[in-house]
DNA sequence: GAGAGATATCTCGATGTCAAGACAGTACAC
DNA sequence: GTGTACTGTCTTGACATCGAGATATCTCTC
């Protein structure tokens, strides 16, 4: 057999290669690499927010409401379903994001039921200055893998994530 | 541009290169699906465990016990290590999985700083069922591609992986 | 063999999330 | 237009997690 262990994964299949030889624990290989790695990825995401006062659930909802463009506005049901969260959850979310001065809450003359919520001009800036120090370390992250290869990696991990993403 | 937006990703990152296109968003390719399919991996196996009335957390720390082999026993210690989790979450976890009749503690007579936590008979066999479950959805999830394509998938995820994994 | 520092586990308070349901408003068929 | 089903948001209570600190024990150095 060929196994080196170079990551926690590796061990953990040959262990299960060991203890249950009658099943294919191939699908761990990928999936287990995913979660764990999401893992250390939140916790890495929640270190370089910190510099900027903010965390991980502030910052999903600004860069949300960043990505918009102008006026930087949607509602809280678009944003429950950019961040994958519960209604419930936006609901706290945006009030805290809201007594924070990141963002305003206003009816939607439009639709009486709805709401819509915006970024202020100090919300704004955190988010920008937040986004790009991210994006310096999700950089040097990837540093071990050439373009090439990261290419290939996000093609594959969108084929995962399609039927997530379109059916509903 | 190819932009086909074909998931959630490809809609987020030409969203970011229309409002910020002075910075190089590549990075999100690959982290963004890699955060988002994990959330969705997540749904999945609360879904898949629920068959079998175990909670993806109770899943976690009961497979750590069954890949360590006879006599299915290892230290708090060992699991929150194998589980990315804190002590105070371990020792919680423990109490309500003792509650439930799945571990049992006894006192490390090695260390008597220490505890021993094993698997139950009624344990052993929730496990094992749940985890031959949750192994066949995993496959159906990776069916999109095919085993070169795993393992190319694999090889990079664990290229990501290896820095957090090792240099304790 | 005594003391300093490291390690293993547990306790406790705060917090973010979820699930289910309440409520107001809208849309559509008839 | 009226009734029924749907949608959008918010409320509530339970719960798992974290982080910091407490305690007990071990280990290493001198």
């Amino acid at each position: 057999m060929t196994e080196d262990a170079r990551d926690e994964v590796d061990r953990l299949v040959a262990a299960w290669r060991t203890e249950r030889p009658d099943l294919d624990v191939e699908p761990l290989q990928v999936l287990s690499r995913v979660s764990r790695l999401a893992k250390h990825l939140d916790r890495a995401r929640r270190a370089a927010f910190a510099e900027h006062d903010l965390e991980p659930w502030e910052f999903d909802v600004l860069t949300a409401l960043r990505r918009a463009g102008k006026p930087y506005e949607l509602s809280p049901g678009a944003l429950l379903r950019a961040t994958l969260v519960t209604s419930g959850t936006m609901t706290n979310r945006i009030d805290r994001l809201a007594q924070a001065g990141h963002v305003r809450r206003r009816p939607d003359p439009e639709d009486r039921r709805g709401v819509l919520v915006s970024l202020t001009e100090t919300g704004l800036a955190r988010v920008d200055a937040a986004f790009s120090d991210l994006l310096r370390r999700e950089h040097d992250l990837l540093s071990g893998l050439g373009p090439t290869d990261q290419r290939a990696l996000a093609s594959h991990l969108r084929t995962l994530l399609t039927p997530f993403d379109s059916p509903p």
